[in-house]
DNA sequence: GGTGTGTTGGAAAGCGCTTGCCCAAACTGT
DNA sequence: ACAGTTTGGGCAAGCGCTTTCCAACACACC
């Protein structure tokens, strides 16, 4: 049978159910010393527990954020998702989660999910497309907004709904220049897919670095494919298979930038010496890669504590986070 | 202003509450057809959304399964969660989660935290210690399985309690045998912590296979540390401060080998052929490290997902994985 | 026509908790 | 000593839903 009730710590401590329940699950009121140790007292021999949903119910919210990523498995996600639990726990929340695969619709579903769990917040760390797909998303939101549900968008920009960001087109460019600046004249870009806002900023930063350096990455070197180590692979392996020196090559994310090293070793050359390459976020992983990977460090982590600032404080709010570009082995000249 | 509630959607089809729940809530009653649709009709203009905690409240449970892990951006925990997350979402549950840092104490907090949500059951995958720090944890688990809490556990075997296991002693038997196989005759360990049950165990195996080869590891070559990264280039430098050729070096994980190549690299010496070394886990980030890392596969999702089918099957049980060894060029030799 | 059987709708009793409200007792000040 | 103000306790009304029980009705059968 089933657990204690408060109703019976407030029997036992005799005591009515008021007075147990502000003692035991916080309140404003005080209760005076004699009967809060006897409450105390019944509910520890009682190994009582507070219903959650219960109290959920009769407060009319959790204690709870949900959080929406599309692969769990990815160090990206995985450190935007660490530090949101740090922050979430730190802030007494719990956090629950869902993972899409990418497809948006299942956002949708989670989304629901949580506002019918009448979680707190919800913070999406996302793979938003580019175009139309956004109405759905958006209508959600803002009907989500409408009944008091807080949502924090991580890196997708929609609307006016609060969002942490990092400024990707800044980072890119900067990263271009650093490498124009390194002396590479040739460029190629593994660009993730062409509908994917991360990467379309990430992208035209780039470009735009490299043309405030009089320079500029052919059309024919921009190969779109998969946000994913399997699509890095396969985009530098059909890069190579039409150009064996492409030039310095910039993958959009660290793990396509992995996924392109591979392909390049496999295609019998060697990275950086033939064919230099930089990625973006910094991911942990890269502490373990040889050569080491010339990336721009994006603080993954603390944007995860900024969704959670941003659920949990009053008022929306739009951050950008910055970042830092580090060149390491991987595109250093040897000549 | 707030959502609509089951009582509105009712009064709008013009029907009373029970109908109302039986069309949208799932019921074992029938509804005629006529109100089924004006029922539906209502709930769909009013973007009716149930009321969770209210449901989980009337029903007794959540369709929750919580998850204890130490840390999620550790490539270990973030594959066994990845099964879980799978495999819940497949039968329809929400995770949700909470980190432990190691500490023994968050473990049983979460464990209230969940018991209080009514989660349907809670996985504990975990870094569980060997001795007396079990009593805490046993005797919360027993308690809540009394009323009706299901547990969980991954990796570290607690009582009667339903545990999905790896067999580490076999496993790192094999590997040991394999070792000795490629013409190794010298070993060192890096051993992790000296309580924590896993590490134990896979030292334990991993002489047991030894020992059927007639080879041992000299006990100055057993170095305890922290089962991380940071741990197992502690514990190298450590082990080679003392002797710059330890013979070949078994990591009871493969971050903690992550962490002994680099500390090998930086004390100017070449993984593999100065010192050949072995992990444990297979965890997918060694498809990007090179020297590639010997090791032994071991199925992490998977285990995610029998956790999951344990906690949603009748009656208990303790599944045993088991894995592979799979040697690369870390361990091959040369000569 | 009377009785039995099945089906469908509704009234209402909770589920375990929070909190607004009222009231008695213990204070304050003058 | 008396009104005016805290203070601390209890009563009871919900919160939104599920589910048991009962009523109504339709149909069949003897």
């Amino acid at each position: 049978m089933g657990q204690p009730t408060l109703y019976e710590v407030a029997d036992r401590a005799g005591v009515s159910l008021a007075t147990a329940s502000r003692v035991l699950n916080g309140s404003t009121r005080t209760v005076g010393e004699a009967l809060r140790l006897r409450v105390m007292a019944a509910a520890q021999e009682l190994h009582y527990s507070a219903n959650g949903p219960a109290q959920a119910m009769a407060r009319g919210h959790n204690n709870t954020v949900g959080l929406i990523v599309s692969d769990i498995a990815d160090p990206y996600f995985t450190q935007i998702a660490a530090g949101v639990i740090e922050a979430a726990e730190k802030a007494g929340l719990v956090v629950t989660m869902g993972t899409t695969g990418g497809e948006p619709d299942r956002e949708l579903d989670h989304l629901g999910g949580f506002r019918s769990q009448r979680a707190n917040g919800v913070v999406i760390v996302g793979s938003r497309r580019h175009g139309d797909r956004i109405e759905p998303l958006a209508d959600h939101l803002a009907s989500y907004g409408q009944h008091g549900g807080r949502v924090v968008l991580v890196s997708q920009p929609v609307g006016e709904i609060p969002c942490v960001e990092v400024d990707n087109r800044k980072l890119a460019a900067e990263l271009a220049r650093a490498l124009v600046d390194q002396g590479h004249r040739e460029f190629a870009v593994l660009a993730g897919p062409t509908d994917l806002v991360t990467s379309r900023d990430r992208l035209t930063g780039f470009r735009n670095g490299l043309r405030s350096r009089q320079q500029a990455v052919p059309a024919e070197n921009v190969v779109h494919g998969a946000f994913t180590r399997a699509g890095g692979h396969a985009s530098m392996t059909a890069l190579l298979g039409r150009n064996r020196s492409p030039g310095c090559v910039f993958a959009v994310n660290d793990v396509m930038a992995l996924g392109a090293m591979a392909a390049i070793e496999e295609a019998g050359l060697q990275v950086g010496r033939d064919v230099p390459i930089a990625g973006f976020d910094d991911i942990p992983t890269l502490a373990d890669v040889r050569p080491t990977l010339s990336t721009v460090r994006v603080p993954l982590r603390e944007a995860g504590h900024e969704a959670v600032r941003l659920l949990t404080e009053p008022g929306g709010g739009h951050v950008v986070l910055s970042g830092e570009v580090v060149l390491r082995d991987s595109t250093a000249r040897t000549d």
